[in-house]
Order: C-alpha cells, then sequence, then structure tokens
DNA sequence: GTATTTTTATACTGTGCAGTATATTATATT
DNA sequence: AATATAATATACTGCACAGTATAAAAATAC
C-alpha cells in the first residue's frame, strides 16, 4: 500500500503505513482541544489515520501515547519558551515569554488553551498519574523561569529587593490564566491587553 | 424512618428522608473535586447519601445537579464576591476580591481551586451545554468586576487613562491563574505573594 | 383503618469506553 | 520462490457509566 519511509534497513517483516511524527502531531491536536480523558480512542485513531492495533504497537497504551503528545507539544509549540529566556535582558525573556505564551493560546491554527493546563483539569482520579506528570511539567516550566529570573538578580538586571520565586510564580500564574480565557474564547487581543497590564508588576 | 422535616403540610405521601441542601452541599464537594464528568453517579448519591432514584425525583438529572450545585457554590463560597464590590473603594474591592479568592481556593476545608474553572475545562464536547453554562458564569463575574471599575472611573476613583474593561479582565485572568495553580497544590501563603505582585499593575 | 400518594431500595438496560484476539497483508531474509 | 516477521483490518471483551423499571415502604387523606 505504501513504500518503506527511509528507516534503516534490516528491519524486517511488514512496515508501517505512516509516519510516527504526523500521528504524533494529530493525535496533540485532539488531545489539546479535548483533554487526556475527553479524548476517545475512535476520535485518536480517526485522527491519527491508524487502526487501533496499530495504535497500541507503536505507542503502547493510551497513556503512552499522551506522554509522546507532550513532548511532542514541548518541543513544537512550547519550544518558544526556550527561546524566549535566551533573552539577554530578564523584563525581555518575560515579556517574549508572555507574548508568546499569547500567540500559541489563541493560534487559530492549534486548539485554544495550553494543553498542560487543560490536560491537568480535564482529568479524573482514574488517571492520576497523567494529572502528576502535567503537575510536574508545569513545575519545571516555572522553575527554568526562576532560575533565568535567580541569574538576572545575580546580573543586576533585576533590583536587590526583586523576588524571583514570586515573579516566576506570578508570571506563570498569568500564564495559565489566559490559558483559561483563551480556552474560553478569549483573542488575542484581549491577551495582549492582559499581557501589558500584567507587565507592569515588573521591579523598576 | 424518619421525621417529617417541616415542609408545608398538605403534601401527601411518604416524605424526603433527606435534607435538599444538606445533600447539595455534598453533591458540590463531588463535582468540585472531580468536575462535572469527573463525578460519577455512584460517587455521588455514595457522598450525598441518597439512592440514585430520589437524586432523579430530587434533580431531574446529572446535569440539573450540577446546576443547581453551581446556584450553591455562587450563593456560599463564592458569595464573598459580591461583598468584596461593596467595598467603598476600586482598589479595596479588587483586594478582597483577591484574597477573598486565594482563601477560597485554598481553604482546606474544601476541594482545591474554583468549580468554575474545573469544571469548564474538565469537560468532553458531550456536555457541551455545561461548558457554555460555566464559561457565561465565568463571564458574568468579570461583568461585575467591570461595572464596578467604570463606576469608580465615574467618580474619580480611577485615573482618567485606566481602562476598567483591560483591569477588569486582567485580574479576573489572575483569580483564574490562581485557580490552576491551587488545583496544582499551591499554598495559600504563596497565592497571597501572587496576589501582591497582581496588583502592582494597579493604574497610579 | 383503608386508600392514596410520594419516596425509596434493588436490580436492570443500553451505550461508550479502553484494550485485545484472530486472521490477513506486505515486506525482508534465505 | 519460500519462509519468517512485523503491521494492519475487523471484530470482539469486559467494564463503567447515566438513566430507569418495578416493587416495597412510609406518610397523608378520607
Amino acid at each position: 500500500m505504501s513504500v518503506n519511509k527511509g528507516r534503516p534497513a534490516g528491519r524486517r517483516g511488514r512496515p508501517r503505513a505512516f509516519d510516527v511524527e504526523e500521528v504524533l502531531d494529530r493525535a496533540l491536536q485532539v488531545f489539546w482541544r479535548k483533554g487526556y480523558e475527553g479524548a476517545s480512542l475512535d476520535e485518536l485513531t480517526g485522527a491519527m489515520g491508524i487502526s487501533r492495533p496499530s495504535l497500541y504497537a507503536a505507542f503502547g497504551d493510551k497513556e503512552g501515547l499522551f506522554r509522546k503528545a507532550l513532548d511532542h507539544y514541548a518541543d513544537g509549540p512550547l519550544s518558544f519558551t526556550r527561546e524566549a529566556l535566551k533573552e539577554p535582558t530578564a523584563r525581555a525573556a518575560v515579556e517574549r515569554l508572555l507574548l508568546g505564551a499569547v500567540k500559541m493560546q489563541a493560534d487559530p491554527d492549534t486548539p485554544p488553551g495550553c494543553l498542560m493546563v487543560h490536560g491537568a483539569l480535564a482529568c479524573g482520579e482514574g488517571s492520576d498519574s497523567i494529572r502528576q506528570e502535567l503537575n510536574s511539567r508545569r513545575a519545571a516550566y516555572e522553575a527554568d523561569l526562576r532560575r533565568r529570573l535567580v541569574r538576572a538578580k545575580a546580573e543586576g538586571d533585576l533590583p536587590p529587593d526583586a523576588n524571583p520565586a514570586d515573579l516566576a510564580r506570578y508570571f506563570v500564574t498569568v500564564v495559565r490564566g489566559m490559558a483559561v480565557e483563551a480556552a474560553g474564547g478569549a483573542s488575542s487581543h484581549q491577551l495582549r491587553r492582559v499581557v501589558r497590564l500584567a507587565l507592569r508588576a515588573w521591579p523598576e
């Protein structure tokens, strides 16, 4: 039905008829829109264009697929965060982080909101390990920002009385609030105005 | 099994063995902890201490029960908002609104986070009417704050260049971000520090 | 005290779900 | 070409879920 898509030679048997990254992208869209539990296997396989057994062979189970989709999310839509933190000043880094979050959360080409926020709340007690995974990933992003602000303070890029931990928590709180707003239909225009106000808390 | 709990005379037939407000309170706890779809009828009836048919006779169906629980939420844990907006100055109103939200969201006696945020995201497409209901309720709270700030501006309680709509959206965004953080385990101490920073955006 | 009305207890129904068994198809090795 | 191996298609399994049918129980009305 299809050609061998450049996988390393020596693999016997019928080759995969789909590209893993491509179907992961489709799965990501579904999880992003519906949350972990809200996404059914029928929807997932339908969007991915593969059969149930193919999905299980490639990703283990629904939870394994979700974790792979999370990695895909971090490397794709969320990759702007790593770039943002490389800005020379802390202020520029945070500004780019917030505006990047707006762009991602209100991008008309992807579902509104944030997969990690949406997924974490849309999650019964049956999938507790998923919630923990999302909590720790969100905590990691906060820690990245905190470290950047600690560095900034050491460099004199923040005033001596500034508190990097508090600032980091405040800004990620705003980002998560915007994710909720975006999921509820807020436009990127509206969210940019939220960012402008949020930045007024910046230590002078 | 039980006595007639002071209902108006003239109602024939076997009387209810439970108090509606009391079991609504139990149901609210379950929905608050698990979200709308995450709360199963077995959990609900178990927590409420009533049987399935009693629940359906009293509340119609799961959605009807949830709407009643939402009203109960607005009249109980969320009632502080109405009081907050009555403060003489806009600044005091917003401060009380934010600190009240912290107190409610991180109260050890109730589930962490906010029912409206939690419920709105933890909701597949099957229960779209629930999501709409929560969206409109959240929008109503934002509108209440906006109106209060519009009034403040008219009274000279806000500078002429202040934008009440932007401010209202910004502060409710912070509140919803805090709800996500609280659901993830943030303490009231941490959230109060977020509030302190959020208020630095206040127009001078 | 008997009939009537409403609630309650138990057990059921159909549906959607995640995950899987079986058989078929397509490739690599020999 | 024959065989071994891996992926696919179809159909199934058991389970949890929301909602309900039936019958027993507890109150009022007469």
